[in-house]
DNA sequence: ACAAATACTGTTTTT
DNA sequence: CAGTATTTGT
């Protein structure tokens, strides 16, 4: 057998080494389709000759484009330098780099990000005198970005008759135009533009027809329109294309995703050979049988039994909390468990909903000295000091950035307020020219109050100084220089609080990080300032590098997607909460919950906890949610109750009843949640134990006939 | 021009 | 409740 296939399945292999031929993976979670685009580039290059140059691979995370890079490198032994390989934007970018000209975009574009966006959509909102009651930058922001990833352009969309939506569309074209005046390029514009590239200049899609001859694609369920109709555009009969997803884990579609794209790959390509990887290397049976059972209630799905060789393992446990501070503290105690019996936290996952919940389990872990990981948040690129840092330099290197422009004029203060910077936004909007060449001729004009003058001028002088030197210069000098000359180290330098000296601290980190930068070799003819200013929009950057303590890690249950951990908490599992109140009503968003959720419960190796709590203070008001569907549709075979809802009576009454803990053993010599042996009803699984005598009510749940209430002195129990 | 006060608004976020 | 955004007051 050939060694690139040696460690593959029947499924794999058939993947990795069949003929070229437009193929779709199907691939269930934790059934190695990385493993497979990895092999398949391998063979293409090893066995079937193709240079690195021909082949194409898309990934939607520069994290996975990374893996993908290093892996191949490490079995083909050999840099792949050569190859196309990176995110659907970062490809975009490069193309519109080298064709700018032919884009109709002017060279030194920048790529702005939703926070730059949401600005700009607002200034055009001002523009055309709306009232930002009624058409909000948000709402805008919102329109602009699905029409864009349906690739369609104002004069595309109909408002039929519509009077709000012809208003949005006439935001649109005015962001639009604005984005044109400063050389702004969004991320969905980013993809738009090369759609439209390719569809309208046949002779640079031919050339990219012609040389890639082999098209790969992750994550296929989690393409937009856009991405779809620009690979199709690449794909003639002398080129193959390999699509990898899975239908069940599409948890994006309310941010541009089509999920039935799979489907239409299949009609619209001739031929396609379907392979499904069902059989999964992560997690238990017993685990991957509820999920089956769970996302068999979705429909429209393509089909797909995953199945393991593991041992069928412990039961999903179910945990019905009384409130969100009793679920956390039941996990705090699992969690103290799994360490005590030698389990590192970082095998351990929180999974929520939604970030908000983070806060009431970290309370929990920091009193009980457990160390934990909060995902998400604001990433290194996207926080506001740094980014003030980065609109200098973006000024540097196009002053007639206008959003950078409004960004630091003022900041830190100069004295120029409000009232001068009217009168620049004015004159700009009157001269149709930018907010630079306002300045400079509102200075020599004399149109600004004479302080104000003089503050503009010495900022104008000062922006031009580090534009000169920025010529000279390397890149980690001009960040250092800028955050000098700006004022902004000496800012936070003067403000003596924690904050500002963390702040600090990474405007420091921007100067290593402008150090540390190597220049992408495939894009020689940009300037080293604009390149690194692509790359920080680009590549937001996580900062994950770091901590490599073991701690707990906590994220919502969409950024989990791809991770697997041998412990995983689904917390929050309630109707109104997961799934989301916003979803409830829509069918379809209804069928994305549940994927998310399917997504939650398969990141899990050996063991699920999942729980929900009956109230829950949620918006400083106390909530009560009923236990989500998706506990009821996992079903009960899978499953073991903790606790169960005779312990709920206290919310109601408003006092609290002693809480038991599980891991305390009963006086009876029986615990909560412990197996036991009934003479006549079988096996079960202790629910509750009320009192603390012979007389104690002990409920049960048996698994042949179901839930039980015993008295514990007649029940003839045996542990099992 | 700036700080303080008040109003508002709450999913998920690969780029 | 808690964070942000905008308005108000000096």
């Amino acid at each position: 057998m050939h060694p690139l296939l040696h460690s593959l399945n029947q499924a794999q292999a058939q993947a990795v080494s069949s003929k070229p031929e437009n193929t779709l993976v199907l691939a269930g979670a934790g059934s190695g389709k990385t493993r497979v685009l990895v092999h398949k580039i391998a063979w293409l290059v090893q066995e079937l000759h193709y240079s690195p140059f021909s082949i194409l691979a898309v990934t939607f995370t520069n994290k996975a484009a990374a893996e993908i890079k290093s892996r191949v490198e490490n079995i083909l032994q050999l840099p792949v330098n050569g190859m196309w390989l990176g995110t659907f934007h970062s490809l975009a970018h490069r193309l519109l780099r080298t064709h700018a000209v032919d884009a109709g975009l002017s060279k030194d574009f920048q790529i702005i990000d939703s926070e730059d966006q949401k600005k700009l959509v607002k200034k055009a909102i001002k523009a055309l005198n709306l009232d930002e009651e009624t058409y909000t930058p948000k709402e805008s922001q919102w329109f602009i970005n699905s029409k864009k990833d349906k690739g369609q352009r104002p004069k595309q969309i109909s408002a039929d008759n519509d009077e709000h939506i012809q208003t949005l569309l006439n935001i649109y074209e005015k962001y639009e135009n604005l984005c044109e005046e400063s050389n702004l390029i969004d991320f969905a514009e980013l993809l738009l533009r090369v759609l439209e590239l390719f569809s309208e200049n046949e002779e640079i899609r031919t050339h990219y027809q012609g040389r890639f001859k082999y098209i790969l694609v992750d994550e296929f369920q989690d393409t937009n329109t856009v991405q779809y109709k620009w690979l199709k555009l690449l794909v003639n009969q002398n080129n193959k294309m390999m699509i990898v997803g899975d239908d069940d884990q599409s948890i994006y579609g309310w941010r541009g995703a089509k999920v039935e794209n799979i489907n239409k790959f299949t009609k619209d390509f001739k031929d396609v050979c379907v392979i499904r990887l069902e059989q999964n290397y992560r997690s238990t049976s017993v685990i991957l049988k509820a999920a089956n059972k769970l996302i068999a209630n979705n429909d429209e799905r393509m089909g797909k039994n995953l199945w393991s060789e593991k041992e069928s393992g412990e039961p999903i446990r179910i945990y019905a909390a009384f409130n969100e501070i009793d679920e956390a503290k039941f996990v705090k105690a699992q969690i103290l468990t799994w360490v005590e019996q030698g389990g590192s936290r970082n095998e351990i996952a929180i999974l929520y909903r939604s970030n908000a919940q983070s806060r009431v389990i970290e309370e929990q872990l920091i009193q009980a000295g457990i160390p934990y990981r909060v995902y998400g948040g604001m990433r290194f690129f996207e926080r506001a000091e740094v980014k003030d840092a980065l609109a200098y330099m973006q000024l540097i290197a196009n002053q007639h950035n206008d959003a950078a422009f409004e960004r630091v004029i003022n900041h830190p203060n100069r004295g120029i307020g409000q009232r001068s910077l009217a009168v620049l936004r004015q004159y700009s909007q009157d001269n149709f020219c930018s907010m630079w060449d306002s300045a400079k001729n509102c200075v020599s004009d004399n149109l600004l109050t004479p302080k104000a003058t003089g503050s503009v001028g010495s900022f104008l002088h000062m922006i031009s100084m580090l534009k000169e030197a920025s010529t000279t210069k390397d890149l980690s000098e001009i960040v250092d220089l800028v955050i000098k000359q700006s004022g902004l180290k000496l800012h936070l330098q003067t403000s003596n609080d924690e904050k500002s000296r963390q702040k600090l601290e990474n405007l420091q980190e921007l100067v290593s990080a402008a150090k540390n930068f190597v220049m992408d070799e495939n894009q020689i003819d940009l300037s080293p300032l604009s390149h690194f200013l692509s790359h920080a929009s680009l590549e937001a950057g996580d900062m994950q590098g770091e901590s490599y303590q073991d701690c707990v890690q906590l994220m919502t249950m969409h950024s989990a997607k791809g991770l697997e951990f041998p412990l995983v908490f689904m917390i929050g599992v309630e109707e109104g909460l997961f799934p989301s109140q916003m979803s409830l009503d829509d069918p379809h968003r209804l069928q994305e919950e549940r994927r998310l959720c399917y997504v939650g419960m398969t990141r899990a190796m050996q063991k699920l906890y999942m729980s929900y709590a009956e109230v829950r203070r949620l918006y400083g008001k106390e909530q009560y949610h009923r236990p989500s569907r998706f506990i009821s549709e996992i079903g009960k075979d899978d499953v073991q109750e903790v606790r169960t809802k005779i312990q709920m009576k206290s919310p109601f009454t408003g006092v609290s009843v002693p809480k038991k803990t599980i891991s305390k053993t009963h006086m009876s010599g029986f615990k909560l949640g412990q197996q036991v042996m009934h003479p006549k009803f079988g096996e079960g699984t202790i629910l509750d134990i009320d009192g603390n005598d012979a007389n104690a009510r002990i409920r049960i749940n048996f698994s042949n006939t179901g839930v039980k209430n015993l008295i514990l002195s007649f029940a003839k129990l045996t542990p099992c």
